[in-house]
DNA sequence: ACGTGTAAATT
DNA sequence: AATTTACA
């Protein structure tokens, strides 16, 4: 059977599915299991009698199960009419009594496989507007849970008719050329026309931006008002609430027959790239999307019907077309048809994890248990990945080399998984000791000895995984880009690599069931060997008369930094190197250290040599800088390669706190620091360029991390920020989005008492303190510096952003410093300070 | 509700 | 020295 889409209820785990793309939803007979340990089989009966459950509640049992550590295990099938109530009341008493239930994942898996395709789903892009939505003010309670405003309209766009849809709360009726629009009298009448079409159409995916935390609560709650059930299942109830965390709220909301998945949610776990922002016109700017013009939804509404019928289907085109373009719910659809669960349990790695590897034992009838309890304490450390300290120094020719996928690569080679760990001083049989690896870094030896006589469970997985993964990355390259199977390969290759990142993570985190910390520390410590391996063998290494380009060349590898699985190398040479020499020398040297890895490094700390042939750790060249500089610190670099990309690391210029102008000045001036070229002139003209640039592009992104105050030990800077605007000029957060930051001079000295019990500073003179917004707020924040109560504090952001900065340039300090005092001359400005702390 | 290592600004 | 934020 191969299904286009599946929904699993989640108060009884019932799963629907769907035969064929666009039908309705079929409810699936699967029964409720669970397994136990064979020796308990008495008890069990006992317990399920003192339960009330009787000889014909249960379908059948098999006897012939096992765990990964071959304990032999009973599985127990209950019929289909058990109820999933009293199922998990059962399994409670039996944790009460410390019985450990296995394999209560397999509820989750569904059975047959899922259809990967985009094609075969109905998905709806979804928003809605609320009336006086804007002013709603700052509260304990979201906006979407008191619901208090009328929804005057929900619009979407239908994945499978291809066509966009509204329907709104209006007398005023308005022509579209290409929408189609439904114009009703009332909100009642909004639900109610939303909720047919849920039932008659059933998508399988409705996805929005924030709509876990908005529009999906808001609808369920607005329905509530009318009792309107919306749902695409009858007899079905949605749901909606939600948890106060430090960070922020948590929603849990549910819409039977209806996966929700909030596209803001896929965009944070997937997209690399940090935005200043998660607004979608912000989101839609950084991807080329022509973003909407201007936000006045429910302005516009009262004023300018017209503008608001345009511009609520803008934040919809906009989102359908970031997912033309990032592909995420392709993406994640893809890997649901491998994990099959329900696709909100996808989000969660540890789930994700779990459930593939019980659906990858469920052949072999192996299961696990949900907690080992194995080396699960908070307090157990374990030590993370090599660091190099780079000097403060430029390089010309620097070959990067680094291992492909470290960690997976580390597990697979040397077996490492919980149930082939033999923690024992006296093992003998075949098997690699990791803790001998970890005394060569000068540690005591503890034995990390995994077994090489059966393959573990770990190892087995990512084999396959990573054999997968390559099946398709082959795909993928000999496949045009323009041809659509292109993207499918290169999505499945993702899904793999996805899983395959995953795995180590989740070995550490008490969460996962099988989670082992000695385990954990054994991946990094195989990681840290085999980097020390590669670093050892080419930190000073001679090469005589290598064939490269037709010519005989001899060169110096020195290793100059180092970090997890890179090793930096620069290439000390006599001849003048071009580019492909540079290219060539790079693909020697990785040869060099993949011919070797096997028979020197891996062998080496195992007692049989068959371990050679498990090896599948390999170095690849990773990035070739002309120029690079380092700074005399960890993480941070700066270069250029030999097409003058930049490629850099830590600095400023890829931070998301640092504004956006200020990052395109300081790409420049790195450049000509870099090349040796940068003059006091430069500094000072663009000081200038500063104070020109519109605000939002100066602003300095910050992250609220604590919702409540409170919580803070020391409170930062941008929360002070906040106070300021919050208490004076009454501004209302809501603190769900990154802020905009700015240094200012506080001119109204009536507010000084406030201000400086704040920010905890006195005054006497000027009051250099800083301003914190949300994006809604910079009109009024605009009025404000123009009405002269404050004043942007160009000084101290161009010092602390672009003059601080570039002091990284050790070479540097002394034309920085003069610029600083031509700047404070120029300004007026006395450098012995004005603020004096309080205590 | 996936790990550890690190820099830097600030109190 | 401790806290907070962001990055690798």
């Amino acid at each position: 059977m191969n299904v286009s889409a599946i929904w699993q209820n989640p108060n009884n785990k019932q799963f629907y599915y769907k035969e064929r793309p666009f039908s309705k939803w079929i409810k699936l007979n699967k029964s409720l299991t669970f397994l136990f340990e064979r020796h308990l089989k008495k008890e069990i009966v006992q317990l399920l009698r003192e339960n009330n459950f009787k000889n014909s509640d249960i379908k059948n049992v098999e006897e012939d199960w096992k765990d990964i550590f071959n304990k032999p295990l009973v599985k127990v099938n209950f019929e289909n009419n058990i109820s999933y109530y009293r199922y998990n009341n059962f399994l409670k008493k039996l944790k009460e009594k410390g019985i450990g239930i296995y394999g209560r994942d397999i509820i989750n898996i569904f059975p047959y496989d899922i259809s990967e395709r985009i094609e075969d789903k109905r998905i709806w892009f979804l928003d809605i507007e609320v009336e006086g939505d804007e002013d709603i003010a700052e509260d304990s309670v979201p906006s979407s849970i008191l619901a208090k405003g009328m929804i005057i309209s929900i619009t979407y766009y239908d994945s499978y008719e291809k066509e966009y849809y509204s329907i709104i709360v209006s007398r005023e009726k308005v022509d579209t050329f290409n929408k189609k629009i439904r114009f009703v009298d009332s909100e009642e009448e909004l639900l109610k026309t939303f909720n047919n079409l849920l039932k008659r159409k059933v998508p399988d995916i409705i996805t929005g931006w924030y709509s876990n935390g908005y529009d999906i609560p808001y609808i369920i709650n607005r329905g509530k008002k009318y009792h309107i059930i919306i749902s695409a299942i009858d007899g079905l109830k949605p749901y909606s609430s939600y948890k106060k965390q430090p960070s922020g709220y948590r929603f849990n909301n549910s819409i039977p027959g209806v996966n929700l998945l909030d596209y803001m949610e896929l965009y944070k776990k997937y997209i690399f790239e940090k935005p200043p922002s998660y607004k979608l016109d912000e989101i839609a700017r950084i991807h080329n999307i022509e973003g909407k013009s201007e936000y006045m939804g429910f302005l516009n509404y009262k004023k300018n019907f017209e503008k608001f019928v345009e511009y609520i289907f803008r934040d919809v085109e906009i989102l359908v077309e970031l997912e033309d373009k990032l592909n995420l719910l392709n993406l994640i659809c893809g890997l649901q048809s491998v994990i099959r669960i329900p696709i909100n349990m996808l989000l969660a790695p540890s789930i994700s994890i779990e459930h593939y590897l019980q659906q990858f034992l469920l052949p072999e009838k192996k299961s696990f248990k949900e907690n080992y309890n194995i080396y699960s304490s908070k307090n157990v450390d374990f030590e993370g990945a090599i660091v190099l300290q780079p000097p403060d120094k430029k390089y010309e020719n620097v070959i990067v080399l680094d291992y492909a996928s470290l960690y997976p690569n580390a597990i697979q080679t040397f077996n490492l998984s919980p149930e082939t760990l033999r923690y024992d001083f006296n093992y003998n049989g075949k098997h690699v000791d990791i803790g001998l690896m970890i005394q060569d870094e000068g540690k005591d030896y503890i034995p990390l000895k995994y077994t090489l006589e059966i393959e573990g469970v770990l190892p087995s997985l990512i084999r396959y995984l990573l054999k997968e993964r390559l099946k398709f990355k082959q795909l993928k390259k000999s496949t045009p880009p323009d041809n659509p199977e292109y993207i499918k390969y290169d999505i499945k290759q993702s899904n793999y690599k996805i899983l395959l990142n995953s795995m180590y993570g989740v070995i550490g985190t008490e969460r996962f069931p099988l989670h082992d910390k000695r385990v954990a520390a054994s991946i990094t410590g195989g990681a840290r060997g085999a980097l020390r391996y590669m670093n050892n063998k080419l930190n000073n290494h001679e090469f005589k008369d290598v064939d490269i380009n037709g010519r005989k060349i001899s060169f110096r590898t020195e290793v100059i930094y180092s970090d997890t699985d890179s090793s930096f190398n620069v290439i000390h040479c006599e001849e003048k190197l071009s580019k492909e020499d540079v290219v060539q020398i790079g693909r020697y040297i990785a040869t060099y250290i993949n011919d070797n890895i096997a028979k020197e490094f891996v062998v080496k700390y195992s007692n049989t040599e068959e371990i050679i042939n498990r090896n599948s750790l390999k170095v690849e060249v990773d990035k070739i800088f002309k120029v690079v500089r380092f700074f005399g610190v960890k993480k941070r670099y700066f270069g250029y390669d030999f097409d003058k990309n930049i490629i850099t690391h830590g600095v400023e210029i890829v931070r998301v706190d640092t504004p956006r102008k200020i990052k395109d000045i300081l790409k420049d001036l790195f450049i000509k620091a870099l090349d040796g070229v940068l003059k006091k002139e430069d500094l000072i003209r663009y000081y200038n360029v500063i104070k020109q640039t519109p605000l939002e592009e100066i602003a300095i992104s910050k992250t609220v991390t604590k919702i409540d105050f409170d919580k803070y030990k020391t409170i930062p800077n941008h929360v002070r920020a906040i106070q300021l605007m919050r208490e004076i000029y009454k501004f209302k957060y809501t603190l769900n989005d990154k802020l905009l930051y700015f240094h200012i001079k506080y001119n109204n000295r009536r507010n000084y008492r406030i201000v400086e019990r704040i920010f905890n500073k006195k005054f006497k003179d000027v009051a250099l303190v800083s301003a914190c917004i949300e994006r809604e707020h910079l009109p009024q924040f605009v009025k404000l510096v123009k009405a002269n109560e404050l004043e942007i504090d160009y000084y101290t952001l161009f010092d602390k952003q672009v003059l601080s900065t570039l002091k990284q340039f050790s070479e540097y300090r002394e034309i920085i410093k003069e610029v600083k005092n031509e700047i404070e001359k120029m300004e007026g400005i006395n450098n012995k300070s004005e603020q004096l702390k309080l205590f």
